[in-house]
DNA sequence: AAAACTGTATTATTGATTTAATACAATAAT
DNA sequence: ATTATTGTATTAAATCAATAATACAGTTTT
């Protein structure tokens, strides 16, 4: 599993990313144990302390809630889950028409550039 | 013409944004001369070095060209023009179907979604 | 000729982010 | 019991990006 961290943003900001995608896709399974701090920090080739940040905001949002000496567990209420990846994808899809609105693309010609993209 | 700067995300980046944007979609003509850094500047609301910043990273993809003391002027090269306009919406298309796949939505799911925006 | 307006360069400051080195307290594992 | 492993907190340092203030040298404009 790679996470691909680049240097164009904040890294703890694209670590809250790729771990809430990973959860709302499914890659790590509702009610699971997560890699311990140290761990998921190794993996990702990060300090510590940037991963610590991260899982805080993600606890913050609800998506994983961490027991104290035992460990980060994902969240075990699948419907949360639900709503936060069809929110997320609605708030994708906006951003995304604004901006070929805005570059005067229409909907047809937007939609056919989509066609054209493997899924 | 609003801004609407943030601070989510560097400034200049944004200048940068908002002035290709409007280049590329016309809002401002083929040819014509800008305002001045400093009217500019004026205008969104932040320091004239900023927006130096960002009219700089425009002169360097061939958008504008400075003529040292009459002021910048917006490239006469349409083709450009269109060409980046093409590739930025591509850009786009790309970087969104990206990450909607990412988040396990079918192609279907997602020109569903579209249809429901108002272009 | 003088004044105003160009883009540009220089320098300093501010602020956020990341990393680092530890430390601690609670639990799990041996 | 002892050891190792949790998450968490604290503090400091280093780095880097963004902004700001100012000055300059050349045109235009008046």
């Amino acid at each position: 599993m790679s996470w691909e961290i680049k240097n164009d943003r904040p890294v703890y900001i694209q670590l809250v990313e790729e771990l809430e995608m990973r959860i709302l896709n499914g890659t790590y399974t509702s009610g699971t144990k997560l890699l311990s701090v140290r761990d998921l920090a190794g993996e990702a080739q990060v300090n510590p302390n940037t991963m610590q940040k991260a899982l805080g905001e993600l606890e913050k949002k609800g998506l994983i809630s961490s027991k104290r000496t035992s460990g980060n567990y994902i969240t075990d209420d699948e419907k949360l889950i639900r709503n936060l990846r069809t929110e997320l994808a609605v708030c994708e899809v906006e951003a995304f028409c604004g901006k070929v609105k805005k570059l005067g693309i229409s909907k047809e010609e937007t939609i056919e550039l989509i066609n054209k993209e493997e899924f």
